[in-house]
DNA sequence: AATATAAATGAATAAATATTCATTAAAGAA
DNA sequence: TTCTTTAATGAATATTTATTCATTTATATT
């Protein structure tokens, strides 16, 4: 008996991926990402119901990825600063080293593929961040600002980074990086 | 002779903005994009050539638009913080009303439509604010990092806070805003 | 080696979408 | 008012894209 091939569920994601980032959820065709994942179109059809599945657990795949990338050796007893940094370079370099994943989540956001139930789920992903801010606050050492907006700052910091790494191909340096940090750190600091 | 409508056209863009902002650029029919618009989808095609050209030339339209907003009420004369806020102000004011043209600006991006020249275009769009933070270096009040970084950790920023407004349906009172800016100026002040 | 079972194929079909065009409506000129 | 010109219409057509399915291929089991 031939067995499924998990292998291609990932070759079949690749290749979602690489379309995606060259252009766009709206350039996707079940043609080009078969010929891209080097199967056939109704091979497609035998890993997944259809487009909409496809693309939808591509997205699931994306986030769950997300988020164990975001806490990896972080430790809530970590002192802030260090827990802080920690979460700060992880959700940097994730975004860097998975940019046609960061890029395709953006754009199911504003899909007709992602519905309001699966938003609500990528939000929760920062849980833990947010918990680590709000321990910042109590602690005096970051500004009392509402922890969202705390997270909002950080995060849109970083994500404009990656961004413009990739569009305008620069190089990360490790003294840029910190310069990056610094920014974000004196813009949250007390 | 009956004459064409010029308000017709701005119709046809705001169709397709509200459009995009509710279900992506992928989601985008010539047939939806009549029916928001109150017209017949042949009637597109007399003011268009075709898809590709609504999407280029609304574009167009959008940078544009934004370009005259950034700067409003902006001199190289004024103190280089009242400059810098100015700016910034001038840029949240115009992602949050303008939040539609910001995310079709953000998907055409990554899309087959838009091409490496009019990438370059939209990059010139921030050509002032870049003199003006090289002043701020020169003058020692901002932080002495690349001009490009300082600008992405700004707009950065800015973003975010706009997306998360529309998204997590949040109210931006003038405290918020003052935070905001303050963690932004924060960061990059020397 | 023979058989059975499910994966894989890709051309064929169905469905969705872009575009055209014959016709009608409107508005300025004669 | 009539004529002329062009906008506007939307059903018809062309094109693209999603999906199916009869057939072939691979492999585990006997």
């Amino acid at each position: 008996m031939k067995i499924k091939d998990d292998n291609k569920i990932n070759d079949i994601y690749a290749a979602t991926l690489k379309l995606v980032k060259a252009s766009g959820l709206a350039g996707i065709t079940m043609q080009a990402v078969a010929k891209e994942a080097g199967v056939a179109t109704g091979t497609l059809y035998i890993y997944f119901q259809n487009k909409d599945e496809l693309i939808i657990r591509l997205f699931d795949v994306c986030v769950k990825n997300s988020a164990s990338n975001f806490f990896k050796d972080y430790s809530v007893r970590d002192p802030f600063k260090v827990g802080f940094r920690t979460i700060w370079s992880n959700i940097l370099q994730h975004r860097l080293s998975r940019f046609p994943e960061s890029i395709f989540i953006e754009q199911c956001f504003h899909s007709p593929f992602i519905d309001e139930d699966t938003k609500i789920t990528l939000k929760k992903m920062f849980d833990p961040l947010l918990e680590l801010l709000n321990r910042g606050k109590r602690e005096h050492l970051i500004k009392n600002i509402d922890t969202f907006w705390l997270l909002t700052f950080m995060i849109g910091g970083i994500n404009e980074v990656a961004k413009r790494v990739v569009y305008f191909n620069k190089k990360l340096s490790v003294e840029l990086m910190d310069q990056n940090f610094q920014m974000c750190w004196d813009g949250i600091k007390a």
